[in-house]
DNA sequence: CAGCTGACAGATATTGAAATCTGTCAGCTG
DNA sequence: CAGCTGACAGATTTCAATATCTGTCAGCTG
């Protein structure tokens, strides 16, 4: 299987590992398959990577950003506060709820990894926390929240709306009445933040 | 070895059985090792539940009706709904906590379980949804709380919650920081019901 | 005769040998 | 000489044979 004669690159390995992935599942997908569906030796997948975890990890960052990239649209939108932020939850459960269904390889992988506790998917939280944290601080600065703390505020919202974005629930998305449960925290949690009266 | 030699009853399999997945845990406990506890062949414990899954759903079910129970006491108690609501998230939150860290092999059957979609678990949640909605109803009584559907509101506190009392977060129960986020969760729920003004 | 036993068939789990994979590195190649 | 190869040791996975378990039931027993 003649490859790109191009350069190895480590972009072009996470391709080649994403698709790999995507075809196997996390289980079934080796460091091996790879360097086949590159038409090279391991040992150059190697030299790119230094174990198998962190061509995993990198694979998993490629695609959690994607979703962080998407979302950064919406805090930086021209927008009421309390409108950002209903879009914001609302666009991160459709992008999550798209990725267990479109990709279920690749959405098994990002729970492998996060049993794993590798740093992407803490560094993910913490990227979407700090963008939920942008969208309150505007809230609180247009007097429409009374959040006196807005970072913990913002951990508070993303904790409280795991049930729709958090993989280990990735099952129950599809049931009906989700989207009911999911309206009703969302204006819980959009009216617990507004300033009172 | 000499058994108890009452008659055997679901009650007294239950207890050896409850004993028996204490010790060796849920993948290894089968229903032949629940008869040599007693003393019995296992044909005669399948004379009182009809599948394996069945006696450990039964198992589960008491197990879960115990935690229930407690929290019923706090649904009655004569308090303010608002620190009845605050009382009852953090009992049910310290009681599953406590049960992962004490029984794990127990909290293990009960994961088990939760992913097999048996009814106990289903009733579970169903049972302390409704002494939720007590509460808030109680609330709304009260005329502290806004609630215009105090079931719903009921069930998106408790999904809120989710990462304090879902088995699948046992593992991060333990962290420093948790009892901070719980509060926060718990102070931005009671906020969102609180009336206006 | 109500309740229990133990043998049985089919399903599931365990085990150990063989195959494959991970990660390294000396040496080849362009 | 920078980058790649392929052989290698030890770790992990696969696979098939074996053992154990689940669920049933005819018959034993008190």
């Amino acid at each position: 299987m003649p490859p790109t004669s191009e350069t190895l690159t480590a972009e072009r390995i996470l391709e080649a590992t994403e698709e790999v992935l995507r075809r196997h599942g996390p289980a079934k997908a080796t460091v091996v398959d790879v360097a086949r569906a590159l038409g090279v030796s391991h040992g150059s997948v190697y030299r790119h990577f230094r174990t198998k975890a962190a061509l995993r990890e990198a694979v998993t960052k490629r695609w959690l950003d994607r979703t962080s990239g998407q979302l950064s649209g919406i805090v930086a939108a021209d927008r009421v506060p309390e409108d950002r932020l209903r879009d914001w939850l609302a666009a991160l459960f459709a992008a999550k709820r798209r990725k267990a269904g479109e990709d279920p390889e690749l959405f098994a992988t990002y729970m492998v990894l996060t049993d794993e506790n590798g740093t992407a998917v803490g560094e993910h939280i913490t990227d979407l926390e700090t963008q939920l944290t942008r969208i309150i601080q505007a809230g609180v600065e247009a007097g429409d929240f009374a959040a006196t703390d807005p970072e913990a505020s913002a951990r508070a919202v993303f904790q409280a709306t795991g049930r729709f974005h958090d993989p280990c629930y990735a099952r129950e998305w599809e049931e009906p009445g989700t989207e009911a449960d999911f309206a009703a925290v969302v204006d819980l949690l959009v009216q617990g933040l507004r300033r009172a009266q």
